[in-house]
DNA sequence: TCTGGGGTCCTAGGACCC
DNA sequence: TCTGGGGTCCTAGGACCC
């Protein structure tokens, strides 16, 4: 006789400050030692270590309000070097996958897997078996993660929270007895609770709901009317109902961006023009890359909101004659919005590119405006050779003439950014 | 003088995630 | 001087059609 399936489960498997400990593996001077993380253009603080979180550095604080701060109390400061933290990342997931055939990447830093219904689920076994995941992870790749167990994604989420908050878990956590769920929501905070956000919480607040129990609790038509249909999923999974579903592979992208603020603000069009050249590089690059074609282009300019200026914000979008991630055809579109949307006397602070309606390269319609064959052939030819160039020696090495030659004012800033240790063979740690 | 109802599609904006 | 970047989903409302 085969023992009865037990219920599928969840596990969250979480890496405890990601980006910080991503530094640390490769620089163990910072064990210990308060480690921050900056945005992109080194705006604001994205990552912390415990020890950064205990001097009170807040998750998204700008970076130039505290730098006599860092100073004064020893804070090492990173610039985000995604490099690093993706490869490292994919190391992490590989490490899951010998465990689990079912491995969910949810995002750079959490995975989640599905344990299917197995004699394994037993409380002891499957502590036992988070507790080899996390040890495993951190002796394979350095990286301290915590693991939370539960029915639904949403619990998952709660009970790897869990985990973190109380050193008596060893890391570890599940999230099923019923009467355990009730305790343990009862003392949750109901902007914790993944899904809600900021303002839905300030609106549950206002009614009352302070809880995730007492989310958990609302009427399902109350529920729907205020938060929507996403948010009644959330409540059902806080009930132990699985209503999002584990996905085994990303769904198709159905956009994509390339943005950045700038380093310094711009009032002029030509400069403006690199900019989006620039992004016009890296969206086409990004499509290919991914083996998508686009069928319209999207431009959008904004001014800082956090200053007091005169703001102005545009964006407009354009189709594509044919679906394509043929750099000059993107680049040309995206001038064109972007000569459209401009206006004079404004200092802008940032641009971006999204690439819209994405498809799969190879089954992209046939349509009438579509270049004859040798000239479709010619133009992979070229983007081919665009793409190996930049492959073997660099990216950025070919590129548009447009978007400038040199150090540009819109360039982003990145004064802290550690070595790609793991990925370019000139910045590999050295062992003296 | 009277001026419907129901369906679809698209877009902008808001909310969320990390 | 300096406040990230890259995504998804949902809804309301307008345009349009019959």
């Amino acid at each position: 006789m085969r023992a009865a399936p037990g219920p599928d489960l969840y596990a969250m498997v979480d890496c405890n400050n990601f980006y910080a400990s991503c530094e640390r593996v490769f620089d163990p001077a910072l064990e210990g030692r308060p480690v921050v993380v900056l945005s992109n253009n080194d705006g604001c603080v994205i990552a912390r270590s415990e020890e950064a979180k205990a001097l009170g550095i807040a998750m998204g604080e700008p970076a130039f309000r505290r730098e006599t701060f860092f100073a004064r109390h020893g804070v090492h400061v990173r610039s985000s070097n995604y490099a690093l933290y993706g490869d490292m990342s994919a190391r992490v997931a590989q490490v899951l996958e010998s465990f689990c055939p079912d491995v969910e990447r949810y995002s750079i830093d959490e995975c989640f897997l599905l344990l299917r219904g197995s004699r394994l689920a037993t409380p002891e076994r499957l502590l036992a078996l988070a507790a080899g995941i996390r040890r495993t992870v951190r002796r394979w790749t350095g990286i301290p993660v915590c693991v939370g167990l539960a029915r639904t994604k949403t619990l998952a989420k709660v009970a790897n929270r869990l985990a973190k908050r109380n050193p008596d878990c060893g890391g570890v956590r599940l999230l099923d007895d019923p009467a355990d769920v009730e305790a343990q929501l009862a003392r949750f905070d109901v902007g914790d609770v993944w899904g809600v956000g900021r303002r839905n919480a300030a609106r549950l607040r206002a009614m009352g709901v302070d809880t995730a129990l007492k989310l958990a609790r609302l009427p399902r038509e109350l529920t729907r009317r205020t938060l929507t249909v996403t948010g009644l999923h959330t409540v059902l999974e806080l009930g132990r109902i699985p209503c999002i579903s584990f996905e085994a592979a990303p769904p198709p992208a159905k956009s994509l961006v390339s943005s950045r603020s700038f380093g310094t603000r711009v009032r002029d069009l030509p400069s403006l023009e690199e900019a989006v050249s620039f992004h016009a590089q890296r969206v086409a690059e990004k499509l290919r890359s991914r083996r998508l074609v686009a069928g319209a282009v999207q431009v959008f300019i904004q001014t800082n909101p956090h200053q007091p200026d005169p703001q102005h914000s545009g964006s407009g979008c354009l189709a594509l004659d044919a679906p394509t991630a043929h750099t000059p055809d993107i680049h040309a579109r995206a001038l064109r919005i972007l000569r459209s949307v401009y206006r004079p006397g404004f200092l802008y602070q940032k641009v971006g590119i999204l690439a819209l309606d994405l498809t799969p390269e190879g089954r992209r319609q046939l349509c009438l405006d579509e270049p004859d064959g040798e000239t479709r052939r010619a133009r992979e030819a070229l983007m081919r050779v665009l793409d190996g160039v930049n492959a073997a020696y660099g990216r950025g090495t070919l590129r548009l003439a447009a978007s400038g030659l040199g150090k540009r004012p819109w360039h982003m800033r990145q004064a802290y950014r550690s070595p790609r240790f793991t990925t370019s063979w000139d910045e590999l740690p050295v062992a003296r």
